[in-house]
DNA sequence: AGTACCACCTGACGGC
DNA sequence: TGCCGTCAGGTGGTAC
């Protein structure tokens, strides 16, 4: 193994907090395993700056003395409810992530918001980089629609995951990433439902009949599915997925081809231009 | 309406 | 070793 090869198989080891959906739904189990029932003694805020999008004494003051009881999730976007019409709602950006944690020498670097239970542990929300968001709304169906969040697409039935597209037009990249009609699909997790259904990332959406469409619904499930199954720990995926091989110049894991990369909207986009042809 | 591009932020990495 | 440019999975706004 070369230099380059020992090089990308560390940072797919050690990379992780890809806050898509699958992501933001295993930091919901952790919080789900970790953090619930137990009493709230404060909540410590470390240069949190544009993190909160309420203010530090209203989110302490809807977190101190409860305790968490229920979470729930929309898209990328979750949920904390800690009392009556009181829910900490999460947003997580590029890089944030959920960590629950005991002892000090285990406290992650970048926690932003640290939530202190009153037995001694801690939920942190960690964050390299200030672009996700944390405040107090009450109640989760308000906020995604304040959001304009389309539907979770993990709970999207298919009668209604056509009606929310059915007028909706471009790329199927772009359309597979607007989180105001389906919500929770991101840069990563669009290019591996379009790898596992072979369309171009630029193939016009409107152009899909019925049945395209009934196949795209069942895949962007099976793939959002299974991701979280693994963890959402995309070296994990099988191996026939583009995830585990997402760099330029690699072998198509279904063909022979080379994986390519391509910029739509300034994202980078990854795809194998020989199973996925325009 | 769809697309491109910039901004928000800041760490990580490659090149020199 | 260090400086500098580039890039990154998020969203939102603007201009065309």
């Amino acid at each position: 193994m070369d230099f380059v090869s020992i090089h990308t198989w560390i940072t797919t080891l050690v990379r992780k907090a890809m806050p898509e959906l699958p992501d933001v739904e295993v930091f919901r189990q952790h919080a789900e395993k970790h953090a619930m029932n137990k009493t709230i003694r404060g909540v410590a805020y470390n240069d949190a700056g544009k993190l909160l999008k309420s203010p530090e004494q209203t989110i302490s003051r809807a977190l101190k003395g409860q305790k968490f009881t229920r979470s729930s999730r929309t898209g990328k976007h979750m949920f904390l409810k800690t009392g009556e019409d009181r829910w900490l709602a999460m947003h997580f950006g590029m890089t944030g992530y959920l960590k629950y944690w005991k002892d000090t020498d285990k406290r992650p670097d970048f926690s932003k918001v640290i939530i202190g239970f009153e037995e001694g542990s801690n939920l942190s929300f960690v964050s390299k980089r200030k672009l996700g968001e944390m405040k107090i709304t009450d109640d989760p169906e308000d906020y995604r629609r304040e959001n304009g969040l389309g539907m979770d697409a993990l709970d999207i039935p298919f009668s209604e995951f056509r009606k929310s597209l059915e007028d909706k037009r471009g790329s199927i990249k772009n359309v597979l990433m607007d989180q105001s009609r389906v919500s929770g699909i991101g840069n990563i997790y669009s290019d591996e439902i379009l790898f596992q259904e072979k369309w171009h990332p630029k193939q016009r959406f409107e152009k899909l009949d019925e049945e395209a469409l009934r196949s795209l619904h069942k895949t962007i499930h099976r793939v959002l599915k299974t991701a979280i199954n693994r963890d959402a720990r995309p070296s994990d995926l099988p191996a026939n997925y583009l995830l585990p091989n997402r760099e330029e110049g690699k072998k198509c894991p279904a063909c022979e081809g080379k994986i390519s990369k391509i910029k739509i909207n300034g994202r980078g986009v990854y795809f194998c231009p020989d199973c996925q042809k325009l």
